[in-house]
This record gives structure tokens, C-alpha cells and sequence, in this order.
DNA sequence: ACATCCTATCGTATTTTTACGATAAAGGAA
DNA sequence: TTCCTTTATCGTAAAAATACGATAGGATGT
């Protein structure tokens, strides 16, 4: 951003835009979409499940992490993921404070 | 990516994270919510609308016209852009691929 | 023709992201 | 204790993203 914040910003859009970019990754929508279709938390099945080497692998879950999507606890020896479903309804409605279909008719251009 | 691909991964995990990404910046929110506000499509208005330099402003636009958000055409002397609904209703149904509330109890650790 | 306005692109620099292997740290089993 | 498993972090390299000023190109007006 053009302002840097050590923090996270509060703003409507600089949540979005966070969150959209914790999404904006195909491994990490990947794994978001794993976490959800299982009941259990998995550890490090979804190294597994994607073509990447586990320290890169970690490197997703953290953003996840950070973003809030995901919540990490460890459990013996392995750690278990799950899906933080607050934040998923939270991107939800942000992306629903953007246009519904209806709202946009097709528009022609009126700048001059 | 892990596999580089000169046209876009048709895969419903590569999409959304191909469109969570160009809305991944807080100048690419405040834009495409910008173009949502008015009727009109606005030319170079945006660039007026934020802080940050005509041609860094034409970059976002570019990000968010190749992701298929925005639609840009010139009408004389100026461009207008536009939201193109349909793939902002296509993003809201991939966000609606991932979980509902509902569908995701608070889980215990199942990994051992 | 020239000047002006609007926008895209170029060139560049800085920062961030992505990926990997190697290593470290922590827990459980022998 | 010594292994083994699991995960995070470190160090590094390559690629992408971000931002700016400068420039080019197209349309309009004089």
C-alpha cells in the first residue's frame, strides 16, 4: 500500500483486500477447500495433497493464518488446522457490500 | 503456481484464487467499489480518487480488466471503465464453494 | 499544423511473494 | 538416552507486484 501499517487496517476495503489476497493463491484456496470437507483438522495431509514441498506448504497455512482463516493448535506431535468459519462469513459480506447483479444495469459511457 | 501456464487454469480453485487475487489491494477495492457507486462509468476520475500516481492507477486497472472484473472502453478522448457483473456474481459463487456457518461446527482435533 | 487533454506503456527501483532444501525444535516410541 | 516423526523457521534464489516519473499515442480543439 502506499502507506505502510504494522497493523492491520480497519478500513472496509483494506479488509477485503487482505482477505482476498490470503485467497489469492491456488494452494491456498486449495487448502481452505480441504479443510472443509473434512470434519477432522488434519495435519499434514494437506502437504500431501499438494504437488509442494512441506516448507512451502507451511508457508500457505501461515498466511491462512495470519489472515484469520484458519486457526492452528498443536496436538503431540503434529499440529491440526481447521477452518475458522467466522472470517469465511466475514469475506462473505464483504464481497456482498460490492454491486448485486441487479443494481448494475448495463450502463453506457457518460464521461464527456 | 507450481506449474507455469500461459493461459488462466480453468479449475475452480485456480479461478478463484486468480479473482481473489486482483482484488487483492486495497486500490483495486476502492476502485471496483467506486465503479459500483455511480452510474456513469468514469474515466480518470479513479486516479483523482486516490492517492497514487495516473500510471499506477492504470496498472490496477489493467490487473482488474485482464481478471475480467472491468470492462474499458474508449469513448474519445477518454476510457471508460465499467464493472462487469457477471464476474462478480461468478466470484461471489466460488466464495460460496467454501463453506457455509452452518456447515462447519467447532471441531476438536481428530488428527491422532 | 499545433497545443492540450487523457490514458497506456516504458524503464526503473524497491518490495513482496513464492519456492526449495536444510536445519531446528518438539513430541512420541524404542 | 537415542531415534523417528512432524512441523516451523532459516537462508536463499527467482519471480511477481507495486510504485513512480517520463514518455508515447490518440482524440479533440484552436
Amino acid at each position: 500500500m502506499w502507506l505502510r501499517r504494522t497493523t492491520r487496517p480497519t478500513s472496509t476495503d483494506g479488509e477485503l483486500a487482505r482477505l482476498a489476497k490470503a485467497l489469492g493463491h491456488p494452494a491456498r484456496v486449495r487448502i481452505i477447500r480441504h479443510l472443509t470437507k473434512r470434519t477432522s483438522c488434519m495435519c499434514g495431509d494437506i502437504v500431501k495433497e499438494l504437488p509442494l514441498a512441506q516448507s512451502t506448504v507451511s508457508q500457505h497455512l501461515k498466511v491462512l493464518k495470519k489472515a484469520g482463516l484458519i486457526t492452528g493448535e498443536i496436538d503431540g506431535p503434529c499440529v491440526c488446522y481447521c477452518i475458522e468459519p467466522a472470517m469465511l462469513v466475514r469475506l462473505k459480506t464483504l464481497i456482498a457490500t460490492l454491486p448485486s447483479p441487479s443494481s448494475s444495469p448495463k450502463q453506457v459511457c457518460q464521461s464527456k
